[in-house]
DNA sequence: TCCTCATTGTGAAATTTACCACAAAGAGGT
DNA sequence: ACCTCTTTGTGGTAAATTTCACAATGAGGA
């Protein structure tokens, strides 16, 4: 903990999880670094120096247990609570997020959605949730205790929608609009550009995978 | 040309791209590394690092010709042609996938979308698209001459659906499910893990982003 | 023409990240 | 108790990536 965290062990620790989930479902109580290693492509060294970072969790000889090695991830990820989401924007991506199983599953519980299209506010979604008005969104986030915001409006009124969700006390953001939102120091911002991958494979097959 | 490209750089050409795209709009016919930096929040002599892989785009004293450099960008990660596109799996993401301006504005075309789900099949979606059955995917992709299959399926089902694909030609592939796909070497994918990017998130906010 | 200013392109240094290699340690058998 | 086998945890090294720093160059004005 005293060390410094490379940046990319938090995405490579929730890929563990992701993988000790289907060992735990399989029923196996045990697992090594190698076997992890070879099923995820990566060098069994990189996924003991990750695990390190954060405490010796396994045995010499042995291996990991697989759910011990599991609640630990948990905790160090922090989705051993629930986050309250808020998906701000009822468009194709917002709405497609309601009730997506891959958040649930991990403790990210949608608590509500907001547009500022008349048409959609009113609409229930997924028999779930009913798009509610932008202009309640610091209300909601106050009573609905929300975590994190969802950004998937469009370009032109990211900011500004983001600034009235930073006024009400949101500290973490996953941003699925194609621009660098402007917020303070203590606000996290994770970006989701889903056409930056399409750009990534085309680069990548124009250059042979070079 | 004969160096090697470091990774990180394909991504960062495409947001390069995202941010001239912009200031075209706006009018400007020039611009410098450092204000494109500022604006990005990196250092400008990262993207001129980057760029001078590709050649000299720019002028000393000057800056780059922010047309020019557009479309230098649009070769070199190959989206100065269309790419056909197929979406296996009319799920959630799928569907929200159909008709999503983020990709069709970069020459990224959906040509068809299949699912295995017979109530499915038949669906009309936003007015453009039906839903086609998935033991029909051999003959689209070679009707439709596709390039990329964006894989949108249950995990359990993943790859089986992708090996199917591949036996027809599909050399590029963009996969939503969060399992690590088995292919072929001149086989590219990209990976769009959303869930990672919200754990990525839960890491930083619980560990004050360090 | 010559001087000044701005900005590129790029070797070399600095930093970050990944990988190696091996001592340490536990389990099981004899 | 000792030997063997397996696998972790980690210091040190290698590789990859970013950043620095500056010579080279073009534009514009005097």
């Amino acid at each position: 903990m005293i060390e410094k965290i490379p940046k990319p062990v938090a995405r490579r620790l929730a890929i563990y999880y992701r993988l000790l989930k289907e060992y735990s479902k399989l029923g196996l109580s045990t697992i090594s670094s190698s076997s992890m290693g070879e099923r995820l492509n990566l060098k069994s060294s990189q996924i003991r120096k990750d695990l390190s970072y954060f405490g010796g969790f396994g045995k010499r000889g042995t291996g990991y247990k697989v759910m011990e090695l599991m609640k630990s991830i948990e905790r160090i990820l922090g989705i051993d609570q629930a986050w309250h989401i808020l998906i701000i924007g009822a468009g194709k991506i917002g709405m497609a997020l309601v009730n997506y199983s891959g958040l649930s599953q991990d403790g990210f519980v949608v608590k509500a959605i907001v547009d500022a299209d008349k048409d959609k506010i009113g609409t229930l979604i997924d028999t779930q949730l009913v798009v509610e008005d932008v202009r309640k969104m610091g209300q909601i986030i106050q009573e609905k205790k929300i975590d994190i915001g969802v950004l998937c409006v469009p370009p032109d009124v990211a900011q500004k929608t983001i600034n009235e969700a930073l006024k009400c006390g949101i500290k973490g953001i996953i941003n699925f609009v194609p621009k660098r939102l402007e917020v303070p120091e203590d606000v996290m911002v994770e970006d989701v550009q889903i056409s930056l991958s399409f750009k990534a494979l085309s680069f990548r097959m124009v250059h042979n995978g070079k």
